[in-house]
DNA sequence: CATGGTCAAGTGGCA
DNA sequence: TGCCACTTGACCATG
């Protein structure tokens, strides 16, 4: 089965209107300087209201056929700033994520995670690396919560994040980092390729740290046309392939298209509509505004939609989590053509 | 109640 | 030097 998924959002809860019920969320956050340090019933209140908008998050991914969902990082907000077990409904928010383990495992849900780009095992930086600890393990405890044995299955996905202009040397930090994790969050760490070229290719990281320590790589196809590591796209596929199936778990990848490209076509439609040729643009103040912007936007940056599919090599099980802007609204298409397809 | 400036964390690349 | 990109917008003061 090839599987679709999306990143921590739903863009249609979050926005529902109030009517029908209003907001839906996950990512309820707080600044610093309303809480920190003495009001820790704040954070204690998001984290349960999250823990609970999860629940119906799932329920929504279950009725329109998504199996694949990334859980957001902000659960728990400011979470290495304090220990779970600190919360004030700490009980309550457990038995609420618990719940949500359950409804995953019992529908065949797949939940994974994305820490930011904070967590930097590789950092020279003993503080960073402290922090990210800490930032790791808080993830791997809320699949804990959920009620879940460690696996690469529930993945924790994490960029290097740093090369410092030696990737050998910031390679042997990070496994040193590495191995001070829990056995729990060792069993759920996964490493995914970079979008720069001055950084981590699948080659980089198999070679570098998986033949050290065996955890599988995730497979980024945007990414990896920024920083090939001298591989095809079907080359890097199947040698991160390799380090998911040697532990029997379904290969995890990642996919995204450019929102340059994207806004790009866009601009074309309507100058096209207006009968401006992309080298008039210029002479036309408005359009000019929107070239300009369309020109600041970064070469790595993400689309809002998905216009075609990845190339998935006739490999017939395999998940593939969508970052699109747009989130789950970006993957129902496709969802509607894999259906179409099956009743043919 | 809508809006826009602002907010925690690390790193690299670009104007 | 300061912005943007990467996992994710959401908070909150102001009008």
């Amino acid at each position: 089965m090839i599987r679709y998924g999306y990143a921590c959002v739903n863009a249609t809860l979050t926005n529902r209107p109030k009517k029908l019920g209003g907001r839906v969320t996950t990512s309820r956050t707080a600044r610093k300087a309303s809480w920190y340090p003495h009001n820790l019933q704040l954070i204690s209140d998001k984290a349960l209201d999250n823990a609970t908008d999860l629940l119906t998050y799932l329920k929504w991914n279950e009725e329109h056929g998504i199996t694949l969902f990334r859980v957001g990082s902000e659960l728990f907000p400011w979470h290495d700033h304090y220990e779970l077990h600190d919360l004030p409904d700490y009980d309550k928010i457990s038995q609420k994520l618990f719940e949500c383990g359950e409804y995953a495992r019992e529908h065949g849900h797949r939940l994974t995670t994305h820490p930011g780009p904070f967590h930097v095992l590789g950092s020279p930086r003993q503080d960073v690396v402290e922090k990210s600890i800490i930032g790791l393990e808080r993830h791997s405890q809320m699949f804990d919560l959920m009620g879940y044995t460690p696996s690469f299955e529930n993945k924790i996905n994490i960029h290097v994040a740093g090369a410092y202009g030696d990737r050998e040397a910031t390679a042997k930090r990070w496994i040193k980092s590495w191995q001070r994790l829990s056995d729990a969050c060792k069993s759920r760490l996964v490493l995914e390729n970079d979008d720069k070229a001055s950084m981590y290719s699948v080659r980089h990281l198999y070679e570098l740290i998986h033949r050290e320590i065996d955890i599988p790589i995730t497979f980024d196809y945007w990414h990896h046309t920024f920083c090939t590591g001298d591989l095809s796209e079907r080359e890097a596929f199947f040698m991160a392939r390799e380090t998911w199936e040697k532990h029997g778990i379904t290969q995890c990848t990642h996919y995204s298209e450019s929102r340059r490209n994207e806004k790009k076509s866009f601009l074309n439609e309507v100058c096209s509509k207006h009968g401006i040729s992309w080298e008039e643009i210029d002479t036309w103040p408005t359009f000019a505004k929107f070239k300009k912007e369309f020109s600041k936007i970064k070469e790595q940056a993400h689309a809002d939609y998905i216009l075609d599919t990845p190339n998935t090599y006739d490999v017939d099980n395999l998940d593939i989590v969508v970052e699109a802007k747009a989130k789950e609204l970006a993957i129902l298409p496709v969802l509607e053509k894999q259906k179409e397809l099956l009743i043919l």
